[in-house]
DNA sequence: GCTTTTTTGTTCGGTAATGAACTATTTTAT
DNA sequence: ATAAAATAGTTCATTACCGAACAAAAAAGC
């Protein structure tokens, strides 16, 4: 991508989130993040549609960087290491997600949360698919995945206001508390 | 002047004092200050000529912004006021050298340095020229306005490896030291 | 010495940023 | 309720930035 855009972007997110952590996302008017990233007004129109796009847009930057690795290896459909080191995986995730902080706790301080929040669930349920055990279960298997993806968001959410914890420290969570989902053993 | 301009100047200005405070001016490349910069080689070429032409606008900036005032109110010829409080003029300079403290710091952390100082003592021959006493000397005007000059440079440079003093403290010194040159009363 | 590599400085067609002007919509104040 | 002010979104001619390619000089390596 060009460098000029590349900037101008970068100077929108930098602004955007700025204003976040002061406002909420309502209360931010396009001006102000157009003042903020020192820009002209046809160049933030040239980049983002509205306000609604610029969040969207920085949520896929996020996501996109989170989850860059993970995605990767799933077009490649290897299909041994696949389920054998989940765990790990999610670490790498939360590590990710720790590298973004300051974006991820901007949005999620207000209304533009819930907005995140969706978006976050749509990639999860991506990368949770083929993670979970494929025996037949009692329960649907998209109420599981849904009751996965719903918990890890929420751990997220949670671990952005506790940030004594290490990604260890969450991961280490996560799964003692849904020890049934990625165990062969047993079963729901 | 034009937001891209005055952002790629300061871009420009930014990488290269970064550059000053880890390496000689003499080993850094024009390629080095481009690419900290983050900006395309031919835009710094539009902006500069050379390495030293950078320098001396570097300087000029600071300059510009340490003396604005000063070389304001020469321009009004207000000659009432022009000579009853030197001492509060040389503090307020001293405040503007402070605020623009981490570039002076880098570019006098080398070979730079002696350009720097040279500029200085230009710009300092404005503003200390008609603050002199005026009376007939017996040393030549000249030689004093020098002596001043000199005096109030190394000054500034002392300072800036002794940071521990406020703008007061230096402005003291420098009269304390100096008592015959602003001073109607007595004769060199 | 010589070759190779790095750095310097220039050129130019293509692209993004600019800002001012404009209309339309929403907010705010009275 | 209505006027005034702020915000949103569009358009377009002008300008700065980009980057790749180029030649020339300097530095480094052998």
């Amino acid at each position: 991508m060009d460098r000029r855009q590349q900037k101008t972007r970068q100077a929108v997110f930098r602004a955007f989130t700025n204003l976040l952590e002061r406002k909420s996302y309502s209360n931010i008017s396009v001006q102000e993040i157009i003042d903020g990233a020192n820009i002209g007004r046809s160049t933030f129109y040239a980049h983002f549609e509205t306000k609604d796009d610029l969040l969207k847009s920085l949520c896929e930057e996020i996501f996109h960087h989170v989850f860059s690795d993970n995605l990767k290896k799933e077009t490649t459909h290897d299909f041994s290491a696949c389920h054998d080191d989940i765990k790990s995986e999610i670490t790498h995730i939360l590590y990710h997600i720790q590298g973004s902080k300051k974006y991820i706790k901007s949005i999620l301080s207000c209304e533009s949360g819930y907005i995140f929040m969706e978006y976050f669930k749509e990639y999860l349920c991506k990368v949770f698919d083929n993670k979970l055990r494929m025996q037949e279960l009692k329960i649907p298997f998209e109420y599981i995945l849904n009751h996965i993806v719903c918990d890890f968001t929420e751990t997220v959410r949670w671990w952005m206001k506790n940030e004594k914890y290490s990604p260890e420290d969450i991961s280490s969570f996560f799964f003692n508390t849904n020890p049934l989902a990625f165990n062969k053993e047993f079963q729901f």
